[in-house]
RNA sequence: GGAGAGGUGGCCGAGUCGGCUGAAGGCAACCGCCUGCUAAGCGGUUGUACGGGUAAAACCGUACCGAGGGUUCGAAUCCCUCCCUCUCCGCCA
């Protein structure tokens, strides 16, 4: 959410943002409404002053045992006008939230501006996409083979979009997640941290996924709590409602949880194998920290992802979202891809972003300010490190062999009882 | 699921028969004084949001004591609904 102080003063800015998100909105309404609302407000704010030092004195009259029933009299009168005029205020309050809360985060000026992904920019790639010399086979052949991903019965359990990874197969994508969560907890000075799997709607209106994508996610019926579509949303919502110290900052969480994202709309997108699925597994990266170090964290929270694609030794190439791109409570974004070889072009493994204030302030995360002893908002920031999912797709279209095995990279086979290779049972 | 207790400012905690409580007291923080230094001690300051006001302040107003509604001239205090936390019992991984 931005703030409405910000928006009022800064209109053209914020229209100019929204013509360079290529979103349409409008905010044609927003000074009228805003105008609306203030007028109503300032014109009940004088008549309860009014009720309030009549009511002090009628508390005075009494005290000296004085008559005071013709004051009890004409405020009773200036109370009904009250109840009267406030009437219309919740309606006008709420519907400069709901204008406010529907306007995405301003990019960041460097970020690219573009229509849709072909205009995201690339900012330096990593490895180089192995040359095969036998014809390369996707993850869902090769899981196959060798009986690790099974799709079919997956769909008996739950439907489309679901996998079931089996015996070397699940033990890889729990390896990859206990090497991610080693690797940013060791050396990356991450707090792991094991959330809810559920939040409630204040949580999702915290992070910007509420109100406005209600329709991604899966929803438990007759409850308030959602499926987390991503940790970002419970993890960023550990500080809901806080003031932080200073000295506690940045707050670096890294979570693994599942993820469920309903994925509608992207009918007949991906429908093979386990890149879209309605749930997957992720490790997430979530940072706290104060508005003038974020531009900083968020170049270092982009480094820490790569640095897992590089140990595992899977080419991948960095991306800033075009404006098109670029979600909506983000003010700028990295996206990582890594390289599979059965679709010849990088596909997103991690999403990076900069919230800037945007989260922080719908969420309420604050912290106070050593040398003015005021509160500020925090910046939010976030990022995969990785999708376990598609990093199993990764490794195993990329290390695959002519002989259907597929080769384990080194800093795995630890977590895996010491496995170098997955061959067919 | 059954029974009970409770939700007040950064934190702890008091609020009497509704008015003088934005809220005692304490802690913490900050600024002075004191001190060779530190600690202790003494004095003072310190909520948030919105609106008005200002060059910017100062300042003024309104709202906020879990959320929402009601009673009243007036509600942290009374009534109703809901949410959450805790304790005990039951059930259960």
């Amino acid at each position: 959410m931005l703030d409405l102080k910000f928006v009022r003063e800064n209109l053209p800015a914020v229209e100019e943002a929204l013509r360079r998100r290529r979103a349409p909105a409008s905010l044609g309404g927003f000074a009228d409404l805003d105008r609306k609302r203030r007028d109503l407000l300032v014109k009940v704010e004088a008549l309860r002053a009014e009720r309030n030092a009549a009511s002090e004195e009628i508390g005075r009259l009494r005290r000296e045992k004085k008559d005071a029933s013709g004051l009890m009299q004409q405020m009773k009168e200036v109370a009904a006008r009250i109840k009267e005029m406030e009437a219309g205020l919740p309606e006008a309050e709420r519907q400069m939230e709901e204008a406010l809360l529907n306007i995405p985060n301003i990019p960041d000026p460097s970020v690219p501006e573009g229509a849709g992904e072909e205009d995201n920019a690339v900012v330096r790639t990593w490895g180089t996409p192995g040359a095969f010399s036998f014809p390369v086979r996707d993850h869902v052949d090769i899981g196959a083979a060798l009986d690790i991903l099974d799709f079919d019965r997956a769909a008996k359990i739950a439907g489309a979009r679901f996998c079931l990874s089996k015996g070397a197969g699940a033990l890889l994508e729990r390896a990859l997640i206990n090497f991610m969560l080693d690797v940013h907890t060791r050396e990356h000075g991450y707090m792991e941290v094991l959330p809810p799997f559920l939040a409630n709607s204040a949580s999702f209106f915290g992070t910007g996924q509420l109100p406005k994508f209600e329709e991604d996610l899966f929803r438990v019926a007759g409850t308030d709590y959602f499926l987390v579509p991503t940790a970002e949303v419970p993890v960023t919502n550990i500080v809901r409602d806080e003031i932080l110290p200073a000295d506690s900052l940045p707050l670096k969480m890294t979570a693994y949880t599942p993820c469920f994202r309903a994925e509608a709309g992207s009918y007949g997108k991906d429908v093979r194998g386990m890149i879209r699925q309605h749930q997957f597994n992720k490790v997430e990266l979530v940072k706290v920290c104060r508005p003038e170090d974020s531009w900083r964290e968020l170049e270092a929270l982009t480094a820490d992802a790569e640095d897992i694609l590089k140990r595992l030794g899977l080419p991948y190439r960095v991306v800033t979202l075009c404006t098109a791109d670029l979600g909506f409570s983000s003010a700028k974004t990295y996206d990582l891809e890594v390289w599979l070889p059965s679709q010849k072009r990088y596909r997103e493994i991690s999403s990076c972003s900069n919230f800037t204030d945007f989260q922080a302030r719908r969420a309420k995360i604050r912290y106070r300010d050593d040398a003015s002893g005021k509160t500020r908002l925090a910046h939010t920031l976030n990022g995969s490190g990785l999708a376990a999912g598609r990093t199993v797709v990764a490794v195993l279209e990329n290390f695959q062999q002519e002989d259907g095995s597929v080769v384990i990279p080194e800093p795995l086979r630890p977590y895996m009882g010491g496995m170098d290779r997955i061959v067919k049972r």
